[in-house]
DNA sequence: ATCCTCCCCTAC
DNA sequence: TAAGGTAGGGGAGGAT
C-alpha cells in the first residue's frame, strides 16, 4: 500500500527520505484512490493496548491521511498511542512519545497536525538523554529525575534508563510470574488479560514485546544495518550513474608528492573494517575511557552482574553439563564449551558480550563472551550500553567517505567493505597505500572512529591483510610476495568459511594450518569436505581467490526470527504471536518489492533433558530445533496466505505451546512484484479456473458443507499440493467445490451466515440440478426481496429486450457457433455454457460484437494445445461476473486480500461498466449488492474495502447515468463511521 | 547428469 | 536479569 515506508533499518536516515522525492510523494498520492489527505505524512504511530477509537481506526485513519502505522514500536515511531499503562511498563519506557489517541482524532477534525505536547499522556519525565545518564558514572542509582522533555525529533531516544524501584518492581512481578504458573489452559480473556500484565513485555506474549526486542537486538542490528548497506550500495551506484568522482581531483593535489609510478599492473581490492564497532563508537563521547578494558552489553556489569536474580526452575549445573556437552562432543566448538563452563556459575550475569576493546581482548576476553565470565578474567572491566543510533550515524558516515571516492564496493556489513581499488590507483596515479592512509585518517575524522585496512590481489588476501593491520592500522599484502609461503603458516580456522565444525573435521584429518592443506591432494579433500569446499579451501590456503567483488546484491530470502523470551502457555497466544511475527516478516518482505514461493518455520523447542526454565533470563535454554517448509505453487506477499502457512506449520509439529523457546519464519524463492506477470487476483482467479477446468475437464467433486470452525484441521487432511492459500482466488485448489471450481474452507469459514449460506446455495445449485428444496426456497425469497427494492423490473428493461429480439438470431447462431467450439475442442465446460446460454438470451449488440471476436469469447486455455499465447481475454472477466459463481468469486476475492488490489478495482469497473452497457441490470444490483455485504462483513474493518466499494459504486452510477439516464437504488450501503463522506 | 529440498555451517 | 538475528553457501541424498 502507498504509505508504507521503505524499512530497512534505514527508516530516519535522510537519504532515503531524499531519494523519495516530493514530486514522487506526490504521484503516489494522486494514484492512490484511498488516499484522502497527506495530513500524517511523515507521522509514523505504534498502539499499545486498548484505544478508544481503536488500533485498527487509528491505523485506517493514519493510511487514509498519508501517516505510517507500525505493528510494533520501532525507533522511528513518533507516536506511541495508548491510554494507560501499567505502570511498571511506563517506567520501562521512554515516555516523551506517549500520547492519547484523541491527538488523531482531534488533527483530523482540525485538518491540521496540532501540537502533541497536550495529549502527552505522562508529563512527569525522566532523563531521556543515555550520554548525560553515562557520564554519571554507572550504578549510581538514580531517582526520578524531572528534566524537562527533549522535544528534538531527530535526537534518537535512547535505551531507557532502569531505576531502582522499576527493578524491584520487576523482582517482585518475576515471582508473582513464577507463583502463579501456569496450570490450567488460560483460554479464557482474564487470564490471558492478568498474564499479558503481569509478563510486562518480558515474554513474547506481550503485543509490545516483538518491538521491545528489535529494539534491543544487537544480532538484530547487525543484521538489518549490513542488509541495509547493501541496499545502499545499490542506490548510491544507481543513482550516480557514470558521473566523475570530483572528491578525487581533491585527492590528486593532496596526493601528488607522494605519488610512486607503479609499473606492475597489480590489482588491488582494499578490506577496510572498523575497529571493535560498537565500543569505538561508545567512546567517541567518552574519549577519556580510551585504554580501558571496556565492553559493550546490555549489563550494567559490576556487581549487578555478578548477583543476578536466579529463576527457580532454572537449574544452571545441568544447564551447563548440557551445553559442555553439546558444543564440545556435538559442535566442536571449544570457545562456546569453555563460555559454558567458565561463563555459568550461579549469580554471573549471562548477558553475551557484543564487543570489546583491545584492552580487553588483551585479559583474554572475546566477543561472544558472557559478561560474567568477562568480569572474572578482568574485574574492572567497564561496560557501556549499545548506542543504536550511533552504529547507523558512523556507518553511514563511512560509507559515504569511501563513496566519494568509488561506488567499487562490496558491502560486507555496516562496518565493513571491500573496495576495488584498481582504477581508483590507476585514475590518480597515487600509491595505493597513500590512499588507504588518506581514506582511513578521513574516515577517523568524519567518525571519530578506528578503522582498519587491508589491501591485497583478492577479497582473501584483502582481508588477510587486515587481520595484520589491525588494530587501527593498514597493510598491503605486496603483489610480488611467495603467498604460497606467506599463507603456509596461517592456522585454517582463519580462513574464511572454516567454523568449529570444519576447524575439527580438518583437525581430525592432521590437518591445521594452511601449509597442511596445500601439500593434501584434492581427493582427500573432497572426501572430507565434498567438492565446492575442497576447492574453494584448496585455493584459500593458497591465497588464491576467484571470488569477484558484488556491488549490487540481490536478496535472496528473508526471514524474522525470535529465540528469546518465547515462554507461552497455550496454544492461542502462540497463535496470537505467529501473526505478529507473519505481519513482521510481510512488511520485510514488501519492503524489498519481493514476493515468496516458499515458507519455512523453525521452531526451537526445550530438550527433554533441559531445566524447564533457562538459566538465562528468557533465553531459551538448551533446546533442539526444527524445521518444516511449504512450497507455494505462486509467489505471495499477502500477510493472510503466510499466515495461514505457517499457522498450519505449526499446527503440524503438533508441539505443546509451553515447550516452544524459539519461533522463526523464513520466506525464499523470492521473486520481483514485477515478474509476477499477473497483478490482477481477479483475472488470474478466472485464469486458474479455467486451467482446473482444463487439467480436470468433467470431474465434479462432491464435498460435504464445510464447517465453519475447520481452518487448520481441514487445511491439514490436504496434501501439500492441494492446499494454496496463498493464492486466495484460486479455487482449484481447496476442497469445497462448485462445478470443477472450488472454494476455500477458510475463506468460507470467515463469512457471515447469510453470506455462506448464499455462496453454499450457489454451489448446490451446480452440483445439484434438481435442488433441494429449503434452500432454493430461502434463495429465491432473497431474489423476490431484491427484485421488489428494485426501481425496475429485473428482467430487463423494454429497451433491452427489443434490443436482444433483434439480435436473437445472432445470438441463436453465436451460441451454436461456441458450443461447437467447445465440443469440437474435446471439452465441456458448464460455466462457460452456462455463460453462453444466458449471454444469448441478454445480449445487447454491442457485447455482441464482443464477444463474438473468438480469441476474446473463449479464454485460450480452454482452446486446446494450438492456442497461441497472448494474455488473458478481456471479457474473461466479464464472462464470469455473467457466470452463476460470481458470488464465490467475489467472496474469494474480499476475504482473502487484507487490502483491495488497485487493478482488481479498475477491472471491476470496466467489467461492470460493460454490464451496464449490456443492460445487465438485476445482475449489477445483486453484485453490488453481494459485494457490499461481502465488505461490510468483512472479518476485520477495512476502509480501503469501504472505499474500494465506492470507487466501484461511483463508477456504475457513472455509467448508469450515462447509458440509462437515471442512477440505479442500490440496497447496500456501507455507513461506515470512519471513511463515510461527509 | 541435474535438479530440488532439507538441513548444517558460517559470518557479521 | 536480557534482548540467543539474519542471510548466503553448500553438502547429502533423493527425485527426475
Amino acid at each position: 500500500m502507498a504509505g508504507d515506508e521503505i524499512n530497512n533499518g534505514f527508516g530516519e536516515c535522510g537519504y532515503f527520505e531524499a531519494k523519495k522525492s516530493k514530486l514522487e510523494e506526490q504521484f503516489a498520492a494522486a494514484s492512490d484512490p484511498f488516499r484522502k489527505s497527506n495530513l500524517f505524512q511523515g507521522i509514523s504511530i505504534f498502539v499499545n493496548g486498548l484505544t478508544d477509537p481503536p488500533s485498527n481506526e487509528l491505523k485506517q485513519i493514519m493510511m487514509v491521511h498519508g501517516g505510517t502505522f507500525h505493528h510494533y514500536e520501532r525507533s522511528h515511531t513518533k507516536f506511541i498511542i495508548a491510554s494507560n499503562l501499567p505502570d511498571v511498563k511506563v517506567r520501562n519506557m521512554n515516555t516523551s512519545k506517549i500520547i492519547s489517541a484523541q491527538y488523531i482524532v482531534d488533527c483530523l477534525k482540525n485538518k491540521r497536525v496540532l501540537d502533541y505536547k497536550p495529549y502527552l499522556l505522562y508529563t512527569n519525565q525522566k532523563t531521556t538523554q543515555p550520554r548525560l545518564v553515562f557520564g554519571k558514572g554507572k550504578n549510581t542509582s538514580r531517582a526520578n529525575e524531572t528534566v524537562a522533555v527533549s522535544m528534538s525529533e531527530t535526537a534518537p531516544e535512547p535505551p531507557p534508563v532502569e531505576n531502582d524501584l522499576g527493578n524491584i518492581l520487576k523482582v517482585l512481578q518475576l515471582a508473582a510470574v513464577a507463583a502463579t504458573s501456569p496450570k490450567k489452559e488460560a483460554a479464557d480473556k482474564t487470564v490471558a488479560d492478568v498474564s499479558t500484565l503481569s509478563n510486562s513485555v518480558r515474554t513474547a506474549v506481550d503485543p509490545a514485546f516483538l518491538g521491545e526486542f528489535y529494539k534491543n537486538s544487537r544480532l538484530h542490528h547487525i543484521a538489518t544495518l549490513g542488509a541495509g548497506f547493501k541496499q545502499y550500495v545499490c542506490e548510491l551506484r544507481q543513482a550516480h550513474g557514470a558521473q566523475p568522482f570530483p572528491k578525487r581531483n581533491e585527492l590528486r593535489s593532496v596526493l601528488t608528492g607522494k605519488q610512486e609510478l607503479n609499473a606492475d599492473p597489480a590489482h588491488y581490492v582494499m578490506h577496510i573494517d572498523m575497529d571493535c564497532f560498537f565500543v569505538s563508537v561508545g567512546l567517541r563521547s567518552h574519549p577519556e575511557w580510551r585504554g580501558l578494558p571496556i565492553a559493550v552489553t546490555h549489563s550494567k556489569g559490576g556487581s549487578a552482574a555478578t548477583d543476578v536474580p536466579v529463576h527457580p526452575q532454572s537449574d544452571r549445573q545441568a544447564e551447563r553439563a548440557l551445553f559442555a556437552d553439546r558444543f564440545e562432543h556435538q559442535l566442536h566448538d571449544n570457545f562456546r564449551a569453555d563460555k559454558v563452563r567458565t561463563g555459568f556459575e550461579k549469580k554471573m550475569s549471562l548477558s553475551e558480550i557484543a564487543s570489546c576493546s583491545y584492552e580487553a581482548r588483551a585479559k583474554g576476553i572475546r566477543n561472544g563472551m558472557f559478561v560474567g565470565q568477562a568480569l572474572k578474567l578482568c574485574p574492572e572491566l567497564k561496560t557501556i550500553p549499545y548506542d543504536f543510533e550511533g552504529y547507523k550515524e558512523v556507518a553511514f558516515a563511512l560509507y559515504d567517505t569511501v563513496a566519494q571516492y568509488t561506488l567499487n564496493i562490496e558491502a560486507v556489513s555496516c562496518d565493513e567493505m571491500f573496495v576495488e581499488l584498481t582504477d581508483l590507483v590507476a585514475d590518480l596515479q597515487v600509491d595505493v597505500m597513500s590512499f588507504v592512509a588518506h581514506l582511513r585518517a578521513e574516515v577517523r575524522g568524519r567518525t571519530g572512529c578506528p578503522c582498519s585496512a587491508g589491501v591485497g590481489s583478492n577479497k582473501l588476501l584483502a582481508r588477510m591483510a587486515t587481520k595484520k593491520a589491525k588494530p587501527n592500522g593498514q597493510f598491503l599484502l605486496a603483489p610480488g610476495i611467495d603467498v604460497l609461503a606467506y599463507m603456509a603458516p596461517t592456522p585454517l580456522e582463519e580462513l574464511p568459511g572454516v567454523g568449529a565444525s570444519m576447524r575439527h573435521k580438518l583437525e581430525q584429518a592432521g590437518l591445521r594450518n594452511c601449509g597442511d592443506v596445500q601439500g593434501t591432494s584434492r581427493e582427500k579433500l573432497e572426501t572430507l569436505l565434498g567438492k565446492k569446499l575442497a576447492l574453494t579451501l584448496q585455493q584459500h590456503s593458497r591465497g588464491i581467490d576467484t571470488r569477484a567483488l558484488v556491488y549490487e546484491q540481490q536478496r535472496k530470502s528473508v526471514s524474522a526470527e525470535v529465540n528469546y523470551g518465547i515462554r507461552f502457555s497455550n496454544a492461542s497466544e502462540c497463535e496470537t504471536f505467529l501473526r505478529q511475527l507473519s505481519a513482521e516478516v510481510k512488511t520485510r518482505l514488501t519492503d524489498i518489492k519481493r514476493k515468496a514461493k516458499s515458507i519455512t518455520l523453525k521452531v526451537m523447542v526445550r530438550a527433554a533433558e533441559a531445566p524447564i526454565e533457562a538459566s538465562k533470563f528468557m533465553g531459551h535454554g538448551v533446546c533442539d530445533t526444527l524445521n518444516k517448509s511449504a512450497m507455494l505453487q505462486h509467489p505471495t506477499d499477502d500477510v493472510n496466505v503466510i499466515t495461514s502457512h505457517v499457522l498450519k506449520l505449526m499446527n503440524e509439529f503438533d508441539l505443546p505451546p509451553h515447550e516452544l523457546r524459539g519461533i522463526g519464519i523464513h520466506l525464499s524463492r523470492l521473486s520481483d512484484v514485477n515478474e509476477v506477470k499477473k497483478e490482477n487476483v481477479l483475472l488470474q482467479m478466472f485464469e486458474k479456473m479455467s486451467e482446473k477446468r482444463k487439467v480436470e475437464p468433467t470431474a465434479v467433486e462432491v464435498h460435504e458443507e464445510p464447517q465453519p470452525e475447520l481452518e487448520l484441521e481441514q487445511a491439514e487432511q490436504q496434501s501439500q499440493d492441494d492446499l494454496e492459500p496463498q493464492q486466495p482466488l484460486d479455487m482449484s485448489t481447496t476442497n469445497t467445490s462448485i462445478n470443477n471450481a472450488t472454494i476455500d474452507p477458510e475463506v468460507l469459514a470467515q463469512l457471515p451466515e447469510d453470506i455462506r449460506q448464499e455462496v453454499l446455495d450457489n454451489m448446490d445449485e451446480h452440483l445439484q440440478p434438481k435442488r433441494s428444496e429449503p434452500r432454493d426456497r430461502k434463495r429465491r425469497k432473497a431474489k423476490d426481496a431484491a427484485r421488489r427494492s428494485l426501481p425496475f423490473p429485473s428482467a430487463p428493461p423494454p429497451s433491452v429486450k427489443a434490443s436482444a429480439k433483434k439480435s436473437s438470431n445472432g445470438a441463436q447462431h453465436l451460441r451454436q457457433a461456441l458450443r461447437k467450439r467447445y465440443r469440437g475442442g474435446g471439452q465441456t465446460d458448464e460455466i462457460v455454457m452456462d455463460y453462453i446460454d444466458k449471454v444469448s438470451n441478454h445480449v445487447h449488440p454491442a457485447i455482441f460484437e464482443y464477444i463474438s471476436r473468438p480469441e476474446v469469447a473463449v479464454p485460450q486455455n480452454l482452446q486446446g494445445a494450438a492456442a497461441a499465447p497472448s494474455p488473458p481475454p478481456p471479457a474473461t472477466l466479464q464472462n464470469y461476473l455473467l457466470g452463476s459463481n460470481y458470488k464465490t468469486m467475489l467472496a474469494d476475492w474480499v476475504s482473502n486480500q487484507r487490502y483491495p488490489n488497485h487493478t482488481d478495482i479498475i477491472t471491476m469497473n470496466e467489467k461492470l461498466a460493460e454490464l451496464v452497457k449490456g443492460r445487465y441490470s438485476s445482475r449489477i444490483y445483486d453484485i453490488m449488492k453481494h459485494l457490499c455485504r461481502l465488505i461490510k462483513h468483512k472479518h476485520e474493518d477495512i476502509c480501503e474495502w469501504h472505499m474500494a466499494y465506492r470507487l466501484i459504486e461511483d463508477t456504475v452510477q457513472h455509467h448508469m447515468m450515462e447509458f440509462e439516464g437515471y442512477h440505479m437504488m442500490l440496497a447496500e450501503r456501507i455507513g461506515c463511521v470512519m471513511c463515510e463522506p461527509m
